[in-house]
DNA sequence: CATTGACTTGCAATCGATTGCTAATACGGT
DNA sequence: ACCGTATTAGCAATCGATTGCAAGTCAATG
């Protein structure tokens, strides 16, 4: 019985009135008289109707969605589920939800350079944020001239023309490193690949804290980002090197984590024989036994300057790069 | 230059040939002759052309979307970057690319019984897969009876409408606790909230596995979910109870972990004094430490037969609920 | 040479809303 | 009684594709 009204024509034929008027009237103009409106809402409400998105969105061109696009370099091994971005993804997904947007959320190889233009020219969602450029950020910066809605959560370059937002990921690595040595490390190792833009950068961070500094060694231990494959990179870094290092910074919760197992293993104590510290203060480096000294990215607070830059941007504003402040946590394993 | 070919309209004309004719050429239909159809192929690729989906999509009445939603009763305090349900999502999302389809992922609020309709009446997916039933199992089952492309995460309960996949809690339960029982412990609490399903189902089979033994007790505390909540549940019940348990099954990691934090916090070890089984097997509970007993929800494998069943609901087949086994892993804390 | 049929292509309707413009009605003022 | 203005409602075009149907071309067949 109810089920007949599937268009606003049908609730217009019932309601005697034109689609137009339908229309306005569920859009709440109130070039409508208010009584035929509420006659006509009342009667939506009882047939349980609601217009299709889909077709509004054509004609009004406003998607009422964001694309939240992950790139996953195979070769990585990264996947979507890493804590980080779920992390991350949980907390857009409240943030967009809060502003009346949909989330789709895409993973995507990329193999081809037009991964994101496809993307795009899908004309499905209103803007795009990008989770972890990756070593993709020249294909964001090509986008970025002629695409304004796009806005891309990681590192920050000069010269960029795209729109970032995340920590700063050169003083992450200068405090965690910094703190290391004043922890007495002298041989200290970095745990990341630094092919990835933001890795790259916090062990930039890592060689400033040991600059002008000669009796402290900083090893370059490339580490995939996976749980699954970090294990064996961290332990084959351990058997090549002759004398162990006395000090991890690792490029994530996720590795530090990986790395304290692959000591464990290998009769090395923490903090007792090796300090270390990860990067991102996950919830998992709560609780992790012993809790993980790390540094923090305040991923609710990037959540939030995303969605902000995104949607000034969808209204044809133009922002900048935002570059938040990482915080050292302190904990029990440094 | 080449930003001037918009609609297939444009590239029709660019053409020499009809809309129609690029259409079709576009979606590879043999229709046309292939030299044609080459040419126009050609022509999009240098423009860089791709048809509108949202065009096609309201056309063709297929969405190439699936809407991935999770209820989550504000009440209870549970959020969207719940480890569990990110995990889930994140194979989700793997499994529908892989099919290609987009995800649309959605965090509800359920406050008003008709949040599914409303997202159902948008139109924007070609079904939904709910992940969470929480205690929304009638609504489902209401939807389900006219709604066929559904299918939800969770228990299976006698008697319902609705598509389900989900693993065996009662057994899960069961497994669990037996395990105590056989380590020895005589007094044991169920840590979870039973007012949602699941957690329900798995203390039923905690009671069915203590049946039929009047020396064992087992106590149940009710707990929230989310992290920063359940701690103080936790301490709370332990405070209120006379003589602390000896074993502990919690109806998630996340709460296993949190309980043995307060645990130790309360000078109690684990699995010294006592002893503590968690639920799910998510990654954290390998790497904690000690690394957790659990029961094991192989979440990959439910994400395929979410999504198989679902390929199945939309092509209009009917489809019966999947049960999988839950599997008991025992590691350090028990 | 007329007819048949296989191939191609284009016309125009369609999906389900939104909205600029026009028209009808009502109301107030002179 | 007449005119100007404010409300309210409807017509029809539009968003950008897809597709049933009709029509055209051309070679093969009787």
């Amino acid at each position: 019985m109810a089920g007949k009204i599937r268009t606003i024509y049908d609730l217009a034929e019932l309601a005697g009135v034109s689609a137009a008027t339908v229309s306005r009237a569920l859009a709440g103009k109130n070039m409508v008289n208010s009584k035929t409106s509420e006659r006509i809402r009342k009667l939506a409400e009882k047939h349980d109707f609601r217009p299709s998105a889909l077709a509004r969105n054509l004609r009004t061109k406003q998607r009422g969605a964001i694309g939240v696009v992950v790139p996953l370099g195979h070769d990585r091994g990264q996947h979507l589920s890493d804590p980080f971005f779920m992390t991350l993804i949980g907390s857009l997904a409240d943030e967009l939800a809060e502003r009346g947007f949909e989330l789709m959320l895409s993973r995507v190889i990329p193999n081809q350079d037009n991964w994101l233009s496809k993307l795009i020219d899908a004309d499905r969602v209103d803007g795009f944020i990008v989770v972890g450029q990756s070593d993709q950020s020249p294909v964001l910066d090509r986008i970025a001239s002629d695409y304004l809605p796009l806005v891309a959560w990681g590192g920050f370059v000069q010269g960029q023309i795209h729109c970032s937002v995340g920590t700063d990921n050169f003083l992450g690595g200068r405090l965690a490193t910094q703190h290391l040595i004043d922890r007495g490390c002298r041989r200290i190792a970095f745990l990341g690949n630094p092919q990835a833009l933001e890795p790259s950068l916090r062990l930039e961070g890592a060689k400033a804290a040991i600059r002008a500094r000669d009796d402290i060694e900083l090893v370059d231990a490339p580490t995939h980002f996976a749980s699954e494959v970090s294990g064996s990179d961290i332990n084959q870094f351990l058997s090549d090197s002759d004398v162990p290092p006395d000090g991890i910074f690792a490029a994530s919760d996720l590795i530090a984590l990986t790395a304290i197992q692959v000591l464990a293993t290998r009769g090395l104590s923490v903090p007792g024989d090796v300090k270390v510290v990860g990067y991102d203060d996950l919830y998992m480096a709560q609780t992790s036994a012993p809790p993980l000294s790390t540094v923090r990215q305040n991923i609710a607070a990037g959540a939030t300057h995303l969605v902000d830059s995104l949607m000034k941007r969808i209204a044809g504003e133009i922002t900048g790069s935002v570059i938040l402040n990482p915080e050292l946590i302190v904990r029990k394993t440094s």
